[in-house]
DNA sequence: GTTACCCCGCCAAGCTGTGA
DNA sequence: TCACAGCTTGGCGGGGTAAC
């Protein structure tokens, strides 16, 4: 049995078709009938027929070739994130972007060939911004290279990243969840149930997301009349998270934590549990994040002391923002947007247990 | 090794036909 | 003759390939 593979249709069969020039497909598939421009009614419709008839689709390399754009928008992650359950931590972005960009009339192009030699994932290959392909592109992921972004910037294409991103020599735009007012949200939390002295388990890197993070907990201390303690700040491996630890936080004066580390959330409970305490009574706990959308947190009460990020509306808005950026390239300035999170003052913070007598 | 051409669609400018 | 409707022409873009 033989199996040919058929050419595709171009705008030059349609026109053949239809009986009309090229330009005169273009004018009425791209709706640009208006001002200048006129086309009969009896003229569209025979495109229109022509173009159902031969299952025309545009060739989106064409459209970029001709100077437009293909109406197609790049995702791009710097670690391999795409969700496996529908309970990943990116899965909602995804599902954000998607929805937008469908409804906003542009497909995706998922970039996933790009993992150089390291493992570790480039906008570059060989020199070339591979995202050229796409009109623009969102970018996400925690593990982004820094000198490929200001490189990305100082070539002017058009991006978006999902997450408070600095880089050296330039604004890039992004879409950002407020973690700074939701730490601070949390932390006014244990100082209304009486804690003074909160610890805080940070993660090794300070990435922006933990700056803020870090920024809203030194903010709650101020708001609170407190002075913050550099002392309270903990980076420390899940396996030297002991109970013994935290009996030594206790004669410290510590009464509770906040961690922004899923990884830590077994270690603690485990801790916790061998110290032959109970939550909140005898310590307080909470999540600097959605903590219940990952299966590494599943050691964690259901009712835990958290914010949660309002990831979906995050990749709405990328896409809002890059379709902007794309229609209107003069617009100047990078386009930022802070969404708020949302405080869940859930059951592991109460009240301090009375601590003994120094 | 160099040059010419093709791919495909968009856009600005220009052309033709018609009616007042 | 002029205005306008309705359409066509020619140029352009970057990379690949064929021809020289």
């Amino acid at each position: 049995m033989s199996h040919s593979v058929k050419r595709r249709p171009r705008q030059a069969d349609v026109a053949r078709l239809a009986g009309v020039s090229p330009t005169t497909v273009s004018l009425v598939l791209n709706n640009r009938v208006g001002g200048n421009v006129r086309i009969r009614p009896e003229t569209r419709q025979r495109v229109l027929d022509a173009v159902a008839r031969l299952g025309y689709v545009a060739d989106p390399a064409a459209r970029s070739l001709a100077g437009g754009q293909n109406r197609l928008l790049g995702v791009f992650t710097f670690e391999a994130i795409f969700p496996i359950q529908q309970r990943d931590f990116y899965y909602p972005f995804l599902v954000g972007i998607e929805r937008e960009a469908g409804r906003l009339g542009y497909d995706l192009l998922l970039f996933t060939s790009s993992t150089g030699t390291d493992g570790k994932r480039r906008l570059y290959q060989r020199g070339n911004n591979r995202l050229r392909m796409a009109d623009g592109a969102v970018l996400l992921g925690n593990e982004e290279n820094k000198q490929e972004l200001s490189r990305l910037l100082a070539e002017g294409y058009p991006f978006v990243f999902v997450g408070r991103r600095e880089v050296p020599g330039g604004e890039l735009s992004y879409v950002a969840a407020d973690y700074t007012t939701a730490t601070a949200q949390v932390l006014a939390h244990f100082f209304a149930h009486g804690h003074r002295r909160v610890a805080y388990l940070a993660h090794p890197i300070e990435t922006e997301s933990m700056a803020d993070r870090r920024a809203g907990y030194r903010l709650a201390h101020r708001e609170a009349g407190l002075e913050p303690d550099p002392n309270l700040l903990f980076q420390r491996p899940s396996a030297e998270i002991t109970a013994a630890w935290l009996h030594t936080l206790r004669a410290q004066g510590i009464t509770g934590m906040v961690t922004e580390m899923g990884e830590h959330v077994p270690a603690l409970m485990a801790a916790i549990h061998a110290a032959g305490w109970s939550l909140p009574g005898d310590f307080s706990l909470a999540f600097l994040g959605d903590p219940h959308l990952n299966d590494d947190h599943d050691d964690l009460p259901r009712d835990c002391t958290t914010f949660t990020i309002p990831r979906e509306e995050m990749g709405i808005q990328a896409v809002r923002l890059l379709t902007q950026m794309l229609s209107n390239p003069e617009g100047g300035g990078p386009r930022r947007l802070t969404l708020p999170c949302r405080f869940v003052p859930g059951s592991t913070v109460g009240p301090p247990p009375p601590l003994p007598n120094p």
